[in-house]
DNA sequence: CTTTAATTTTATCCTTTGGTAAAATATATC
DNA sequence: GATATATTTTACCAAAGGATAAAATTAAAG
């Protein structure tokens, strides 16, 4: 779960790892982790400014000064928990790839958009939770690293349309529409549940949900 | 702007209004409207329990303890901003008329909800918070108001699609979809700002997005 | 104008919260 | 098993934050 090679996040040379020389120990792994699990949880609830140490450190059942120990600032663990969304949020896109079709292509972006909202819910929520704040933290990693990233695939798209595999669609709308549509189904969880009573989790309505986005995009969109 | 008359939030009696009998002066009204647009900021941002009364009081240009005379607790404040967006949130959805075609009716309603992005940005996001938080205050709510709204709403587009006017699809989704892309502009908008540098405030990019989302959503669902 | 009620300010309180210091305990290495 | 290092606990602090009390000021009504 550790995706964070290569991430343009200000990488804080060491500054939040326990001091010492031993490090990497199983114990600091396992911590680390039941960690970063319990801060995404509070994160997506109460977000960034709401959520406080003593949540996170009763839900990942130590105290508030060992959680410090291995995080040494709320900011910090805050930016750690970010890295790792942003990294597997990210990747599905980098790979649309030019020399396949766009019915395959887009076809699989779709798939891997709304598996990631089924298997990292919470996740996803304290991603929109950044962004919907203004991104306080992400903007400037929005600028420029997915700035780029989007840039390049959007002239993917663009080349589909060209080649006439595609009907004349804007790359950015389309991008940002399957972004919300799939995404919505994590974020709004609590909606879907308050009108339909399920969730992603309930693998009937995940393949009932990714059919019906995905008939009706890719509709929208094939020539 | 005050649009809730029968709206099922929790109505508190009088509780916050200030206690009195020369209710609803001019000053009153004035200071209520004020405390509320910078609350919506505020909340936008900063989310539920992010949010403070010093910076609330501070962007409404008043004491703390003045606010408090106009709301008597945070909390009560949080919902009576709720309160307000639900209304105009929900207002557009009501008005799917089965009489009338789904083509003219869904583009209608696409265009609602997609000013509603561009005029009430801020009060998208105080909703979005709320929801992605997981509807803290809101839940019994989606439960039950929104919950008979959408269903009745669903049986609509039901219709439609028996008529053979639409193409089968499951409208609860359609809905959805329909949510999630036109709120998208306005909740993530730090990001689309990133991207593109436009917002919808923005005449030609508002109208250019409001035709791109309608063409490939109209394309996807008329027969 | 005076009187009464509404509004605003000042001072203050208590709790929560992010964070530190240092002692205590556990773990690894020789 | 002694020693050094890593981890955890206990005690604490200063600032922030929600809220109240009461005094001071302003506005309305007669």
């Amino acid at each position: 779960m550790t995706l964070n090679q290569g991430f343009p996040l200000p990488a804080e040379p060491d500054a939040d790892r326990a001091g010492g020389k031993r490090r990497d120990s199983r114990i600091q792994v396992r911590n680390r982790e039941k960690i970063l699990a319990a801060a995404t949880e509070i994160f997506s609830m109460y977000g960034r400014r709401g959520a406080t140490l003593d949540l996170i450190a009763e839900k990942a059942a130590m105290s508030k000064p060992n959680l410090l120990y291995y995080f040494s600032s709320k900011e910090k663990l805050y930016l750690a928990v970010l890295r790792d969304i942003l990294e597997i949020w990210l990747q599905p896109l980098k790979e649309l790839d030019e020399r396949e079709s766009p019915e395959r292509e887009i076809s699989a972006y779709i798939d891997q958009k709304i598996r990631f909202s089924q298997l990292y819910p919470t996740a996803s929520r304290v991603f929109a939770n950044e962004i919907v704040a203004g991104a306080p933290v992400l903007k400037p990693v929005l600028d420029s690293y997915l700035r780029d990233i989007v840039k390049k695939k959007a002239r993917v798209i663009r080349k589909w349309v060209k080649r006439g595999e595609l009907a004349d669609v804007d790359p950015y709308h389309l991008i940002m529409m399957i972004w919300a549509v799939t995404q919505h189904y994590a974020d709004f969880a609590v909606q879907i549940d308050s009108l339909l009573g399920k969730s992603l989790d309930d693998e009937r309505f995940y393949n009932q949900t990714r059919k019906h986005i995905k008939r009706i995009l890719m509709r929208g969109i094939l020539k």
